[in-house]
DNA sequence: ACGATCTATATTGTATACAATATCCATATG
DNA sequence: CATATGGATATTGTATACAATATAGATCGT
């Protein structure tokens, strides 16, 4: 292709950082993905994600490299791509995992944050609360705040594996938006903010391990085979 | 290219699992940049790698990209990757990390190991305890000893990212390989397996943990810009 | 009718060609 | 002499071509 793709980017192609075209295919699919809009099992074919992009297969290779290392993909030799199919194990580990690291993160974050960062927290928590619970704009604000708390810890390596255990649990919550809607939710993330503004580690990483257990719980009960929200039929 | 090439496989292409290519370049380049064949800051030309292993360009961007995403090389675009340079802020920030994981780990196989495990653990560190200190040898062994109670964790999420910080680090181990033949390394080692074995989960995170702290020091410690061992010039 | 094998098709893996960007060195200019 | 500028060179980014593998369907045999 020569003519640059103009459907790629969806907001504003106008001053779009990427420039490179891996990157953007990267950033449409993992929306995509993420979004729903390629359902657990599916297929990923490189030629028609190309053609529907309007560019080589090149780029595509490359994004969906990308993504079966975030582990949003399986890939398989000669076999192609499937979006990935989150198992109820996978779910579970992962949030004994992000227990363990979201409470560093939490107690690090009341030792370190700056005022700076305090003043982001404070802004991402109040975005939130005043924004209508269960639509779906409200799960970008939730992670916005777990991120700010991981931001604050000032462990640059902390905040990538948050990142990307957030990423792969996304992968099933699409599924599941009403995981935010808890009552609890709301006072937890109080009180994680709270905690961490008083520059009390202790209280802080109690609290954010207090949350996820409890968001935890939310998600995999969703996941269960007979809940009704996804008896995801197996597709072979 | 048309034969395929028999200068990759280092050991034995006999009956080599991989098959793609770009996994082969894959794990010989990592391999490469962990063993201190091409140093940090060093610059890797796509073109001069496919001609020195034979192949094309193609599997060697897919290489670099994982090797990126792993961390052990910056990519910029349009001029190509680096080796990676660790700065002590990472290594201190991954180690921060390592101690939390690294003690879950222990804590969960000292609730989850089964016999196998317990068998691999010993075999692991027996191994381990007989092989003369300090040689490079040591360090393969001491990573297989904590990949064993990670696994042991029954916890595959765990397992896989205890696995990349382990990797990260592991790009200055070959410039501080006395970090192995510390003292206290062989009893915090037995000090783990015990607890693990007598499935003492608070005493094997405690071990762990303590084991992480130790070793981060030192690394640290040789890390220092006086230190003899690498006051390695900068390379522009 | 059921199963196996073989062939046609489609898809991935690798190589190469072309385009765009960066790098470097020589030259010119203040 | 230092700095800016221009073009030649080299390197990366993308597209396409070719090879190898897998998939699906048809044909043949029992």
């Amino acid at each position: 292709m020569t003519a640059p793709q103009a459907h790629i980017a969806s907001p504003a192609a106008s001053f779009a950082r990427p420039a490179l075209v891996r990157e953007e295919v990267y950033l449409h699919l993992r929306a995509a993905i993420l979004g729903g809009e390629y359902l657990p099992g599916e297929r990923l074919s490189e030629a028609l994600l190309g053609v529907r992009l309007g560019v080589s297969r090149t780029p595509i290779r490359e994004a969906l490299m990308r993504l079966t290392q975030d582990g949003l993909i399986d890939a398989e030799a000669n076999k192609g791509v499937r979006v990935r199919r989150l198992e109820l194990r996978e779910v579970r580990e992962t949030y004994v995992v992000r227990e363990e690291l979201d409470g560093l993160a939490a107690a690090l974050a009341a030792d370190a944050h700056t005022d700076a960062d305090a003043a982001l927290l404070k802004a991402a928590l109040e975005t939130l609360e005043r924004t209508p619970q269960g639509g779906a704009r409200q799960t970008p604000l939730d992670l916005a705040f777990h991120r700010c708390v991981a931001a604050a810890s000032h462990n640059a390596v902390l905040l990538s594996l948050c990142g990307d255990l957030e990423v792969r649990v996304a992968l099933i919550k699409h599924l599941s938006p009403s995981s935010n809607t808890s009552p609890q939710t709301a006072e937890q993330h109080r009180a994680i903010l709270e905690a961490v503004l008083r520059r009390d580690p202790d209280a802080a990483r109690a609290a954010a391990r207090q949350h996820v257990r409890t968001f935890a719980a939310l998600v995999i009960r969703q996941m269960q085979p007979d809940h009704p929200r996804l008896a995801q039929g197996e597709q072979p």
